[in-house]
DNA sequence: ACGTGCGGGACACCCCGTTAGT
DNA sequence: ACTAACGGGGTGTCCCGCACGT
């Protein structure tokens, strides 16, 4: 059955990858084993340096390439895609998701390119390359919409929407890694309130 | 010569944290070495754990109590001692530590705060606990500051201090972490510009 | 075209003997990497086990066989078919390789036949045999010659060829072993002088 | 009992280094295991990390500074010392020490230094300055002694001493290299005889 | 005839913690 | 108070051999 031979063949990447995403998430990058990696995907390390012919550090760019970028798309950038109302979009991208992350618990360990780019970013310039332009290219997205609700008359036209999107990254930055340390709901609840504050201080 | 000795004592226990937090600034926690600690303080294993019996974890939670601690309270809650005009005083320390940090180059790193915060606060609760409560102590003294500033009339009455507060102190954890990946002067300089943009609208 | 496919799946295996001569002269056998013999012949794993189905063994095997071997016939064999004057001709060819390996800078790497020699023959029997089956032709070449000069009285009579053709023969595996840690052009000319003074004890 | 544990703590050293000049005597430096070495020792990693803190290389060293040095010493060099016949001393270290390794069979296993010089020297400074400097000394004591049997008259007067000694080294070494791969006591014999006939042509 | 994917294992490095001794 | 020796383990790297498929 060649379907499943290649099914499985393609799989065994795949799993690596998902198992190496996983653990770089929960215990960072250096910290992060690569035998629990091949543990956690049923495979060995032959299969790794063939995928990985340069090892670790190949595979977390590939994760960061292949796993992280991916979920940036959909949960950041895919939202605001042709919005004509940037503010409400951007708010109800943030309570959405920081409501999933709750009921996943995934909050409590961060953001995994928050993560990865405070480890690794002053250490290794691939990752850092790889980071900032995932970073940017979120900037990049909130300022278009910013300026595209400013012609939609729904954002005030005297701000600066390089400058508003950075700080909106940067602070759901700060908020996610509150999440981290402080464990707390009711705190996440304030911070939320407090940046959708902002955010209204952006209308017209 | 007791005084002599307990001085001498004294200054390995602190050429030990002192190399520590060299380390663990630039490599984590985890990833830094006790052995360049070490070679760094000029001593040796034994003086280690004659100081800090169980090892690496209690020099990381001294690091933490004694050197990150300190540097908080002067960096960013001294200045808003007793203020009555947080949102100039708030807006003067981040220029100026910026400033400073641009000039030492430290700015590539990070904070050191943050660092600890995103790597081991879901790792081990010992050093969420600090981590916690150093940011709490950071908060509280902005909102307290907020809070005077609204008796004082310099800032508007219908803002929460407490939601505020916890964005302002969020928002700055996203710039410094910022910082790391970008690399970027142009950046932080648009981003200071967004927190003092955000900071004006608190104003009556 | 038969003869072509034929001729492609020739080079191929000539490829991979020609990479792995250099490779093991380079590396020695057991640190030679297949991986980069593999690469630097442009082909894979699965060719290497077509041509060489037991693998390493097999090849290092074939790389003496069809590599060294003829390396040795046209370099030290050959000069001395026939000849009349074995003192002169051994002495000529002598000069002439050390000249050429000093050019091409080979020396500095010895003999690979001397390399092989020196680290496979106490661990496989399957190389020993060939190497002691190479070095016992060139012994008897040499003293073949050595016995026709006996002959042609361009040699004394009253030497054992047989023993004279062995120690020549071990003071060439030890002078190109010299020239390998020594690196000096000096000392191997000294050694050169040393060996032609040697070779003029031999005369009638 | 102070005595025994010194003793204890000095002799892992010294295991180690014995240990690991054995397994590299018979397998070569590079294919020689670490592993193999320290059970043979009877210690662990620790203990080796301690006492050759950068590892395989400078154990590596160490076996050639504090193993194979002294064993040149008492074997080629101390003969030779004051030595007013020198060619009688040459050929009767050479005698005994052929029929010592024939006894204990280590003739099959090749010279130790030699080895190494082969394997080595081409890939690591650090070796080869080591074993030049060990044949070095080898052929100045060679050539002092002829030197002196020249004044001694114990020698032809018209012989480069220099020149003669870098053969006998060299030759000495290609004799050694034969028997590993030869395993023929004939042989030896022959090449014995042979080295003799030369020397005796350094008479006057 | 030859390429790809993969298995399983060895190796050297280096680390952290502890104990015996000064 | 401080040093030096040592235990034991985990890591990433890389390798060789063998299935497949084509």
């Amino acid at each position: 059955v060649p379907a499943t031979i290649e099914k499985k063949n393609a799989s065994i990447r795949q799993r690596i990858l998902d198992a190496a995403f996983a653990e770089f998430y929960r215990n960072g990058f250096q910290a992060g084993s690569l035998n629990h990696i091949l543990a956690a995907a049923g495979t060995t390390k032959g299969a790794l340096f063939h995928h990985f012919p340069s090892g670790k550090q190949e595979l977390g760019y590939a994760v960061t390439d292949e796993i992280i970028e991916p979920i940036m798309q959909t949960r950041w950038l895919a939202p605001l895609r042709g919005s004509s109302n940037p503010i409400d979009d951007i708010q109800e991208a943030f309570r959405k998701h920081m409501k999933e992350d709750m009921e996943t618990g995934s909050w409590l360990q961060g953001c995994p390119l928050n993560n990865l780019a405070q480890e690794m970013s002053p250490l290794d310039d691939g990752f850092r390359h790889r980071i900032d332009g995932l970073y940017a290219a979120w900037r990049k997205c909130y300022a278009t919409a910013l300026a595209g609700g400013i012609k939609a008359k729904t954002v005030k036209k005297d701000i600066s929407p390089r400058n508003a999107a950075a700080l909106i990254v940067a602070a759901q930055m700060g908020i996610w890694g509150t999440g981290k340390y402080s464990k707390s709901e009711k705190l996440m609840g304030e911070l939320g309130e407090a940046l959708g504050a902002y955010l209204q201080t952006l209308r017209p």
